[in-house]
DNA sequence: AACACAAGCGCAACCGGTTGCCTGAAATCA
DNA sequence: TGATTTCAGGCAACCGGTTGCGCTTGTGTT
């Protein structure tokens, strides 16, 4: 009834030999000899032999796998997953990712869980409320490197991978400045998102750059609910001076602020052009999408920050001393 | 500089305590006195103790962990993980989750690399091309009971939950009847998936049920790219009797029609109307979205599936033979 | 023939917990 | 007062691997 699960152990008595060598002939360690490394692992194959990775996690005190912390696997963040298991999987490590929905509490229960599964490094871009990073203070004790991406903490020392805005986005002034364009709006994403400093900047260097007037009423700010966007929207045309085109926090954001003009005020500004950050893959099925993006690359922002955890993590393993490192990718505009 | 992870002998060490006390102190042993559980609790915390997880599941041979695996964290599957995440953190599971991008080669190697790390249990969706269930086979002799969801292999003894879509189809169909079409059409996928054998039941019985003709040319099927999509589109509209409504297999493949008749057969039939099945929460932005959808409930059946697993978990614990479950829910048709 | 050396393998400790069983002392009972 | 039970805690094996070191052999050298 009971199927027994071939060990290291039962290679060992079957073929009378000690189980360090069982163990060392499975790794085709030199000291063994060939024969017996040979008929180790005919054996091994013939019982289906699969090493127990618990055991062998135990015993190294390397877990071989690291974790990912992300606010949710929208579609934003499951491309830049996909980078982080390309890189993964490639140094044979497995992944174990978390969803904090972006809430503080299940991050600092998530991160508690990663330590004592004694994941071997980690991958994070903090929740939107996150009020610091105190809680992976205690990654520091037990040697596991953070590395933070995208939604990168504002203080030092840290590793970071990040995708800066500011250009891209007087590019996407400038591009809107192309189209004839002169009253263009911002809706921003709420303060506690760093990111979002990047966009006001750009913002209004590309207004200047291309010489267009500013309007404070231009700029608002929303949180990323349908609701705080629709706020932001009767806000933006209750002035007398009307935008003409709207750069958006995000797709989501475009998506609700078209609805609104859809929905809420039928007919009237059905000109007015959008443009947006992130890409949802389906957007450019709208009737009238966004006419441009900036591509923040996701995926190149996972891939590269686990490339720098396992650099640290390689620099852990020789004992050396390994500076935090700190990448910025540039974003892109991509016009549809 | 290099910190000390504090361990339950460290504990003992420090109270001169036997490990074995301080390990039954910690969790409330009753064959521990009051005063000295209380001491080793309260030092416990003051070092900032936290249990190895690996030793514990090392020592336990149980590593508290389930393993998920869909084709892909898209929009869809992202909802069931959502369910089985509830369901697992609320027995106090950890979700190792993996995607296998849908094809075989990967589900084969997640499966192992899941074997090999112990989990308890699996939830598994298979990926598309999957010619069997032989690799999952080998689960069972690692007494790793396996639940699949959603898409469900077709041979008996195992685990399923899946949402059986044949009479919402014919809901979908009459509520289209209703709507004045009389000339449905039906765009299934590949035939490797076996759920697509509902879709075209349900659309037989609908149109018989609602004395609507049945046109063989009006049932195609696609893989489920763009490009299948648009080729079974073409062959769609070649025939002298053109569909005034058609039901697509899923989200992507109704954007995708959608977008052919837009830009390749711009102008002409802007008056088909589409529905689907599952639904992309972006959907609903669309000018003129699919009239209706089926709602297969990913969360639940995620849900469902965790459930059904813990049940045969505590089952194997307790050494019962469980006879396997095979859940099937219904799905139910949202009219937008 | 005596010795050095390397190849090939085994011994035993260790990783950090869990657990069955045993022991010593105090408390209860006859 | 002696015997028995209860309580509190310790001992040691175990989970399945890894690894430092030591012990046999056989071979080559001088």
């Amino acid at each position: 009834m009971q199927n027994k699960i071939p060990t290291i152990q039962e290679i060992a008595r079957l073929l009378k030999l000690s189980k360090s060598t069982v163990s060392r002939a499975l790794r085709n360690h030199p000291a063994i000899g060939l024969r017996t490394t040979q008929q180790v692992q005919k054996l091994a194959k013939e019982l289906n032999y699969e090493p127990n990775q618990l055991a062998i996690s135990f015993s190294k005190r390397k877990s071989m796998s690291i974790g990912v912390i992300v606010s949710s696997l929208d579609p934003y963040f499951h491309r830049a997953v996909f980078g982080i298991e390309d890189c993964a999987y490639a140094n044979n490590y497995s992944v174990l990712i978390s969803q904090t929905r972006d809430e503080y509490d299940i991050e600092v229960k998530v991160l508690e869980t990663m330590r004592k599964q004694r994941v071997d490094g980690i991958v994070a871009s903090i929740s939107r409320n996150a009020p610091d990073i105190r809680h992976f203070e205690k990654c520091r004790q037990y040697n596991i490197p953070v590395v933070f991406f995208d939604r990168v903490p504002d203080v030092a020392g840290i590793n970071s991978v990040w995708c800066r805005l500011d250009i891209s986005t007087i590019e996407l002034v400038s591009y809107l400045a192309s189209k004839g364009h002169e009253h263009i709006a911002l809706i921003n994403g709420p303060v506690s998102l760093p990111i979002r400093n990047e966009r006001l900047k750009g913002y209004y260097e590309g207004l200047e750059k291309n010489k267009l007037p500013v309007y404070e009423h231009f700029v608002k700010t929303a949180d990323l609910s349908t609701v705080g966007t629709y706020e932001a929207m009767d806000a933006l045309l209750s002035h007398r001076i009307k935008p003409t085109a709207i750069i958006t926090f995000n797709d989501y954001m475009s998506l609700d602020a078209m609805h609104y003009l859809r929905k809420v005020k039928p007919g009237r500004y059905s000109d007015i052009d959008f443009v947006t950050y992130s890409s949802l893959p389906t957007t450019r099925y709208l009737d009238r999408p966004p006419l441009a993006y900036v591509d923040q690359f996701p995926y190149e922002q996972g891939k590269l920050a686990t490339e720098v955890l396992f650099r640290q993590l390689n620099g852990l393993a020789k004992a050396e001393i390994m500076p935090p490192e700190n990448l910025v990718i540039e974003s892109r505009l991509v016009v549809y």
